[in-house]
RNA sequence: GGAGAAAUGGCAGAGUGGUCGAAUGCGGCAGUCUUGAAAACUGUUGAGGGUCACACCUCCGGGGGUUCGAAUCCCUCUUUCUCCGCCA
């Protein structure tokens, strides 16, 4: 969530800044403003009175001390008011603390001014493109009918265990997804990373900390009887993981990465586009996050991009890279940017990673915050990415390394997999 | 799952109703000394709100209560530790 006294000081740049997302928030900014200003009055009020009252407390319990009881009485009757009102004062300010955050918490991020206008995802700006689309013959297929012809995955297993999308990997197919998942965290960890292995199930201060909560409920699976939420990705773990924390300026950057299951109710989907592994339920992901100040967090987006494109050089894949653009940009991201492979059998690209800066958005209600050389406490920017999502990148390599006589397995890949060919 | 003990500042650890935001030690920072460093010594050192800046307010695991006044008493929840049971 925003600041507010960060909106008070940017209001009218604030309110353009949100226009690239199609959004007009003037009105709601106004709301914000003057229910902070009802929250600092309430506050005084109620502060002034504790202030009072604090005074006669001392002065009562002096005049116990020296003997004298009955000024001492005639003073504690004057504070039952100020009780009272300390009491009414106290409630009032609850109930603005809570008007303010919940208009807080329907403002989204503010885009980088390198955010491009646009209201849906064919206004995603293309800043590089890379590899060789392979050309397949007629006979290529699309990777849920490889998965069947070499009896890699088995969605019907999935479905009889489970419910569908949540798909079951076998023998080679099991084996490639481990070989990705140990190389991509090697990648992460040669790249300085820190590997960590957190917990699948978080509590509702952790996903209300990277924001899953209030807006997003209906995403997560929720264990209702240990009240608990099933992760839609390691970021929410990894990332809670410094939830309060002060850290010294000297400790940042962070950096992290974790393989996870992801879990996702993705209510509503349906159609071709959820077929075979391109959505799931339930699917394996390596997450790369950082946490870094301010001053250096767009150099280390870059370096997030770059890393992603060197791991996806080192496939031999052909990829996109796509700057979001406002209407696309997810809620608490200021900056993303989105890498797609190509799906050559079904001639679509699929969105495998995604890189964003969240700036202090995250931090603000993580309240993630360091001590700054000039020993002032600031927030710190929180950036995370994919590195990568696991299905789609398997879809890919099915797809695009398939010959008439099996699948051939990436070069980087085969000492992970311990065979070269699928067939 | 059963029984007991505990939760205090970055850490350790005092504090059982009245200048306690909290002794002391370690750590951190600044200085003295030193060619430099170490050691020693001196000073300093929590967070949030609020203010132009002060003042002032809040915070001793979370929530609630008693009291003029709570780190301190009561209730409740959570967590940790010890013992027992179960167990990959």
């Amino acid at each position: 969530m925003l600041q507010v006294h960060d909106i008070r000081a940017n209001k009218d740049a604030y309110i353009n800044a949100l226009k690239k997302r199609g959004l007009d928030v003037s009105e709601d900014i106004e709301n914000i403003l003057e229910a902070d200003e009802n929250r600092r009055a309430t506050q005084t009020k109620l502060d002034e009175t504790l202030a009072q009252s604090n005074t006669f407390s001392k002065e009562i319990g002096m005049l116990f001390k020296s003997g004298e009881t009955q000024k001492a009485n005639i003073l504690k009757e004057k504070t039952s008011k100020l009780k009272e009102d300390s009491k009414r004062f106290q409630e009032e300010l609850n109930a603005a603390v809570e008007t303010l955050d919940n208009l807080l918490y329907t403002i989204p991020n503010i885009p980088h001014e390198l955010v491009p206008a646009g209201t849906d995802e064919n206004d995603n700006e293309e800043v590089f493109a890379e590899g060789d689309i392979p050309t397949l013959d007629n006979e290529a297929l699309p990777h849920w009918e490889l998965a069947k012809k070499y009896d890699l995955i088995d969605f019907e297993l999935g479905v009889k265990v489970t419910g569908a999308g949540f798909p079951v990997y076998k023998g080679k197919g099991a084996r490639l997804q481990r070989a990705l998942i140990s190389y991509f965290l090697d990648k992460n960890t040669e790249a300085g990373y820190t590997e960590y292995q957190v917990p699948h199930l978080v509590n509702e201060d952790s996903a209300r900390g990277t924001g899953q909560l209030p807006d997003k409920e209906g995403q997560m699976y929720h264990v209702t009887g240990d009240d608990l939420y099933l992760i839609p990705t390691a970021e929410v773990p990894v990332t809670n993981l410094f939830r309060g924390d002060l850290l010294p300026h000297t400790q940042l950057p962070i950096t992290c990465t974790g393989y996870t299951p992801c879990f996702r109710r993705e209510a509503g989907s349906y159609g071709a586009h959820v077929r075979g592994l391109n959505r799931l339920h339930q699917f394996d992901k390596v997450e790369i996050v950082r946490i870094e100040h301010p001053d250096n967090s767009y150099k280390a987006l870059d370096g997030m991009v770059e890393h992603v494109k060197n791991i996806l050089r080192e496939l031999k894949l052909p990829y996109r890279i796509l700057r979001l653009c406002g209407g696309d940009l997810g809620f608490t991201s200021a900056l993303t940017y989105d890498f797609e492979v190509f799906s050559t059998a079904q001639d679509r690209w699929l969105e495998i990673s995604s890189v964003s800066n969240f700036e202090t958005f995250q931090a603000n209600r993580l309240k993630l915050r360091f001590k700054d050389g000039d020993g002032k406490n600031k927030l710190a920017h929180t950036l995370n990415g994919s590195a990568l999502a696991l299905p789609r990148v398997l879809a890919g390599i099915l797809e695009n390394y398939q010959t008439e006589n099996g699948i051939n397995i990436p070069d980087v890949l085969v000492p992970y997999c311990g065979f070269d060919r699928i067939d």
